[in-house]
DNA sequence: ATATTTAGCACAATCGTTTGCGCTAATTAT
DNA sequence: ATAATTAGCGCAAACGATTGTGCTAAATAT
């Protein structure tokens, strides 16, 4: 009876006294190579089947140093953009054969790094990775242990590995271009984590545009310093009650606009009459806000299976040399949070 | 130097010119009980340290039928009602030393079976699972395997498995209430998938309410098949251009009231002037909306937690006898997506 | 001085697979 | 009839850990 309890390869092999090593040869497809004959193939297969065997992963991984698990780690997964990102990650790596082992960072490199020491003690095949912040010697130790690592929306400039996110400088040169387009030139802009990469090409992306338009930028306008929605609301707060109330507001993230809503509606102010306002990330729900907003939309999902088919390659193919960046387009989705001021700075054509 | 590449046990006990049992009970802390001096001990954590040694999990799994390691099958976990919750259970597990594996099953049983077996041949060492649909054979030969088992926002009422979710009959009717009091008896519900229990029970807390208020149901006003978008939009056009269009809708999910705006806008009927919405599911964005919306709240957060600690309480107990069915509250958000009939049908008290 | 205890560790089996190599019996070649 | 193939499979090591039991040398008891 032991062998209902817990069927294995042995029991298998008892059963039909034979050898664990013929059943285990005839389960990974190699019966041709060793010979072993149709009829104790099937043999084999019928017992599996009524013993309802099931491969031991454990087992498996540990003799064949291959784990078939890759580790994710991402700083909110509560956040949507960060959620479809993974949902399409798992959903890649379920496709083919992977299983996925997930953390979220909290963006804290504490736990980014406790993690990470987990998941190599659990052997995972590669690892994906959206960084809290600019220390990356936990990588560097992780890809020193040969373990395939993929960045996926922030990375290091100065770390050779490979990385898939937005192109989120164009994306905000377009966003803020549209808004000095539209006759706004003190536009503040509410930054999200100061040290991650995605942010800093925001920024640099806002500033650009107000170069390129011949625009002086005050800088104390660049404000903020996380993702979330507090901070977009107590940027905002503080930024209405300034002594030059900016005429635009630039939200790095999709949670820092609905903090800002928060603290316009609290004063308020209207959207856009009183405020214009534009956000990185578009989600369902920005078309059916009091005033829809425009919005620059990332391509998560396709962030998301990229990233997945990035670390396979490196995985099965275990070349390391080539570390591809690629940059997905983002969308400007214009709607209604931004007005057109009268004093409207034309320079039709930029770029 | 081969044990600069991968140290083990091993190469420690060779350093050291001692057992590898020696190094396994020094990391374990049974240098007491087994009397391991001082000084091996000693130096067997700085070998260890020097050698930066990690211990194999994968080879500790397998020898101690213990993976620290649990399964979590949701259907959507960019839904961030899921995401939430599934946040929160990988923080509970990580705290207390698991790791998570997660599916999102895309609300198709056959990704759900198949995800649950990868799992058991991985052997986790418990489940957490919100699951698609009526069959639950899957889970009972899991269950069969002693794979503890915690279900989360959707249970099989046959099936005698420890359960966290919301009190939906009681939210949904608290909700349905609030619309009939005021002033609203041709009401439409859109629900979601309908054979999860979760959509059961907000339909019957919404027909519960329509009795107790002695209130005359039309039941071809249920109508929906599943908690998406889509769902929400295509029922509210069919709706809007029904003979006897009602006065409110009640969407069952925080995705199908965004598909139910979509429509109302395309339709250009004002909420709630044309049209009163109430939805389940609170969300940040909820009150920023073109009219902000009376929604019912879910304690996804606690959800996630309790489901985590329910589960480890299986694990680590072993007791399989009592299975608590955690009904956590739901709270009424009242904003102003509902409007005041003149007729208002007053029936104070309802309980 | 011998017997007994104790300190301090080592042996070897075990978890479930995979796999290089080798072995036997049957078949074919000569 | 003997040698050479070939079919068909088995042995045993290995992956990296854990653990019950046993063993030796030193310390203590008598």
């Amino acid at each position: 009876m032991k062998k209902n309890i817990h069927p294995t390869l042995e029991s298998i092999a008892k059963e039909l006294n034979i050898s664990v090593s013929t059943v285990s040869r005839v389960f990974n497809g190699k019966s041709e190579k060793y010979r072993i004959s149709k009829k104790t193939t099937e043999l084999v297969l019928q017992t599996a089947k009524k013993f309802n065997y099931e491969p031991n992963q454990l087992a498996r991984s540990l003799r064949l140093n291959r784990s078939y698990t890759i580790g994710l780690i991402i700083p909110d997964i509560s956040n949507p953009f960060f959620a479809r990102v993974a949902r399409y990650i798992e959903k890649s790596a379920r496709d083919n054969g992977y299983s996925v082992i997930v953390s979220d960072s909290e963006e804290k490199s504490e736990i980014e790094r406790s993690s990470l020491q987990i998941f190599t003690s659990r052997k995972i095949d590669g690892l994906i990775i959206s960084p809290v912040g600019k220390e990356a010697e936990h990588l560097i130790k992780a890809r020193n242990k040969n373990i395939p690592i993929v960045l996926v929306d922030r990375y290091f400039p100065d770390l050779n590995l490979p990385f898939v996110g937005s192109d989120n400088f164009k994306g905000s040169f377009e966003a803020t271009n549209y808004l000095i387009q539209n006759g706004h030139t003190r536009i503040a802009f509410i930054q999200g984590l100061t040290n991650t990469t995605v942010n800093q090409e925001r920024v640099n992306g806002f500033i650009k545009a107000f170069k390129i338009n011949n625009i002086p930028l005050d800088r104390n306008l660049i404000v903020g310093d996380n993702f979330g929605e507090e901070n977009g609301y107590v940027e905002t707060r503080l930024l209405i009650n300034r002594g030059k109330r900016p005429t635009a507001l630039f939200a790095a993230s999709n949670l820092i606009s609905l903090g800002a809503l928060k603290a316009l509606y609290e004063e308020k102010l209207n959207v856009p009459d009183d405020m214009s306002i534009i956000s990185f990330d578009d989600q369902t729900y920005s078309n059916y806000l009091a005033t829809p907003m425009t919005t620059v939309a990332q391509q998560s999902q396709e962030i998301g299976s990229i990233a997945f088919k990035l670390l396979m390659d490196r995985i099965e193919s275990n070349r390391t040399s080539e570390s591809p960046k690629i940059l997905m387009p983002t969308k400007l989705i214009i709607r209604k949070s931004v007005k057109k001021m009268n004093n409207a700075n034309l320079r039709k054509e930029v770029e």
